[in-house]
DNA sequence: GCTGATTGTCTTTTT
DNA sequence: GACAATCAGC
């Protein structure tokens, strides 16, 4: 399996608790993956008795498929997830303990702001005095800390201020309670307090898990860290992996002090990962310089065996432009030099910079990706379709009232427009509150509206209940797709040219197509609740781009080259941590520097630049981080007389290449000759269909009525000629 | 009463 | 440059 001795040591130590501080580069998701591996194949360890969190959703992705790629005639019995996801399993099976349906809702953070939106226009409060988003910290902070409403408003008895916001907070539970609803940070609570509350069940996810892995150990914060400990019972033995100087989350609650004191807590055995696979020499030494700064830590000096690729590059534009332009050059140089864009990742501070660069790299040509910002299932449009998929929803037997509905009714009843404003939607929710219903059932009332908002919602209501008849009948992408074009909301997006937005719709309902064909007996519940977790889609297209993201965004992955832009005072590192947290916030920026430095395996590009700043109010300067490289890892392009600036070359060639072969791909071979008009064919999931039209490599074809007619690949694995 | 245009405010990081 | 509150018109 070609592991180092420490490597090896951590993968077989399986006996005991262990941590692992793992350098970056130092191949730690090696080391875990090989390790479930190992625990199946030699030890014979039950897959379903492992369990694996990761921080995020993509990071469990990527380790299922390593996991499935050791272990291929294993489908994927490892549990492995995000501790959110888990959570939220466990309550799905055992949150009837705490008086809530199994079918809770799961709030994002959209949602939660529509509910401080009612508590501020109820309770009179000016949005510019208490922004969601700090209320929201504000709620979040209390919340995972144990601290109630009442105590919170207790605390606050002689700050105004502060009782303002505990009263906020008061509302927003009483509400989430109300709808049934769980937010974020609800689902641990909620999981902690089932496990701390009822031995039995306790005792039942106990047994569960032999083997529990933990990845970002560092990251952890104590709430997470005693759902951890709960699960683990006697004869469980619990696998930390982590780097301390990888910390960069302590602001949502994170403690390094869990992963420091873990070997005391658990009498763990200690396994130190120190040699880098990943970067050069001068990146490593260059990031080693840099956090040796930080007082607050523990020596641990990375060191590699790799072949060095040169200097760091540093580019200090002298005005604003320069800097975006001086990137997508040299991204159009390194392409022309054979280096895949998907290769090369440019990595920043705050989601806002992407914009700047986002305008150079279209003018070079240069295709993109740009992760966080707003994520996929965060969309506008998104949201209003599956708040209209949501309305369809059976009634539930545990929950009389579903009260959720009110936020799905509240976003879609006037999307598209129906004449349904402020005035109405009072109306309609005086009605619910003295009636004790939901606003959707109160809808069904007459009496409440008059005129044309009367037609309107009887009309809206009635396609509504229509659809809701539709629900076994048809298959998921159908309904939806047939949904949104009856109520006009497809219409109400091609009268705006909201092209974009289109696609996006297409993209969904592609996507609930391909969860119905992976799931041919799934119900609209299990697909609600499945993707109640994931902001981002799975990306299917692996287009060659070049990849933009936050570095927090980057934590984990790896790179040939690595931008890391605008390196400025006060936007790196944020004047704001730095005030809000003094020499801890500074430290906590430079692990961040740390981070972004050693995703880069080749070569690492840094750049600043000059000019006026809004957040420092004054001139713009360098980085205190690049001061804190030492020269000789350094190449300043400023500071040479002819710095030789790549020139902006357009690469038309590349684009189209790019789509050619895109396009191309579908055109492989298979048994039993090509699929035409006029042939029977088998699909794994949909049945017997008859071909009605071959476009290329597309078959129309017509599949029984619950499935209706179909566009597939002529090539999909799933599809048999008969 | 509802809709669309306009002004003003604030932009750290994420499940 | 995004978003929400505000205002003037239909």
């Amino acid at each position: 399996m070609n592991l180092n001795a420490k490597q090896y040591e951590a993968m077989t130590t399986i006996d005991q608790h262990v941590r692992i501080i793992a350098g970056a580069g130092s191949g730690k998701t090696r080391v875990v993956t090989s390790r479930i591996a190992y625990l199946i194949e030699q030890c014979h360890v039950s897959p379903h008795h492992i369990l694996a969190i990761t921080f995020t959703n993509k990071a469990a992705r990527e380790m299922k498929e390593r996991v499935e790629k050791m272990l291929p005639h294993l489908d994927s019995s490892v549990k492995i997830s995000t501790i959110h996801s888990f959570c939220m399993r466990l309550l799905r099976e055992d949150i009837y303990v705490l008086g809530y349906p199994r079918n809770f809702t799961v709030l994002d953070s959209d949602d939660a702001r529509s509910v401080l939106k009612d508590a501020y226009k109820l309770m009179q409060i000016d949005v510019k005095a208490y922004s969601y988003a700090s209320m929201l910290a504000y709620i979040s902070g209390n919340k995972t800390a144990f601290v109630s409403p009442s105590t919170a408003l207790n605390m606050a008895k002689f700050d105004e201020k502060e009782q303002i916001r505990a009263k906020v907070y008061e509302y927003y539970q009483k509400r989430l309670k109300e709808m049934y609803a769980l937010d974020f940070d609800d689902l641990l609570i909620f999981a902690h307090d089932v496990l701390q509350q009822d031995e039995s069940i306790r005792f039942k996810w106990q047994r569960r898990f032999r083997y529990i892995h933990v990845d970002e150990f560092q990251d952890v914060d104590v709430l997470q860290y005693n759902i951890i400990k709960m699960l683990c019972g006697e004869h469980t033995c619990l696998c930390v992996v982590g780097d301390p100087d990888q910390t960069i989350y302590t602001w949502r609650g994170a403690d390094v002090s869990i992963i420091l004191r873990f070997d005391r807590d658990f009498q763990a055995k200690t396994v130190v990962l120190n040699e880098n696979y990943r970067s050069t020499p001068t990146i490593l030494n260059a990031a080693n310089a840099v956090i040796s700064n930080n007082r607050n830590r523990i020596e641990k000096e990375l060191y590699t065996s790799n072949p060095d690729e040169g200097k760091i590059v540093y580019y200090n534009a002298s005005d604003e432009q320069l800097q975006p332009t001086w990137v997508a050059a040299k991204v159009a140089a390194l392409h022309h030099d054979k280096v895949a864009y998907n290769q090369i990742a440019i990595l920043y501070r705050s989601n806002y910079l992407s914009r700047s660069l986002e305008h150079a790299l279209h003018e070079h040509r240069i295709p993109y990706r740009i992760y966080g910002g707003l994520r996929f299932y965060e969309r506008m449009e998104i949201k209003d379709a599956l708040s209209y998929l949501r309305l369809l929803l059976p009634k539930s037997d545990e929950d009389q009232h579903e009260k959720w509905k009110d936020l799905a009714i509240k976003r879609v009843i006037n999307t598209p427009k129906r004449g349904i404003g402020a005035k109405s939607m009072e109306k309609l929710e005086a009605f619910a509150q003295a009636n004790d219903m939901n606003m959707f059932d109160a809808l069904l009332h007459d009496g409440i509206f008059s005129g044309k908002a009367k037609s309107e919602v009887n009309r809206f209501s009635r396609i509504i209940q229509a659809y809701q008849q539709k629900v076994d009948q048809i298959a998921l992408d159908h309904l939806l797709e047939s949904l949104l074009e009856e109520v006009g909301y497809i219409a109400m997006l091609q009268a705006d040219k909201e092209i974009e937005r289109i696609e996006n719709i297409k993209e969904l309902i592609e996507d609930i197509a391909h969860y119905v064909e992976e799931h041919p007996d799934g119900t609209l519940e299990e697909y609600l609740q499945e993707i109640s977790l994931y902001t981002d889609r799975e990306e299917i297209d692996s287009a060659d781009c070049v990849q933009l993201m936050t570095i927090h965004a980057a934590k984990g992955l790896e790179f040939d080259h690595v931008f890391v832009y605008e390196l400025c005072d006060g936007v790196f590192p944020s004047k704001r941590s730095m005030e809000e947290s003094g020499k801890a916030g500074l430290e906590e920026e430079r692990r961040l520097a740390y981070v972004a430095f050693t995703r880069a395996r080749k070569k690492l590009y840094l750049s600043s630049s000059s000019g006026y700043s809004f957040v420092m109010d004054g001139a713009k300067l360098p980085s205190r981080f690049i001061r804190e490289i030492p020269q000789e890892y350094l190449q300043d392009l400023m500071k040479k007389p002819k710095p030789t600036m790549a020139r902006p070359t357009p690469t038309p060639r590349s684009q189209m290449t790019q789509q050619a072969t895109a396009s191309s791909e579908g055109t492989g071979r298979r048994s039993g000759g090509k699929i035409k008009k006029g042939d029977k064919v088998v699909h794994a999931s949909f049945g017997e269909g008859v071909v009605v039209r071959v476009d290329q490599n597309i078959a129309t074809i017509a599949f029984s009525a619950k499935y209706g007619i179909r566009k597939l690949m002529v090539n999909h694995p799933s599809l048999q000629k008969k």
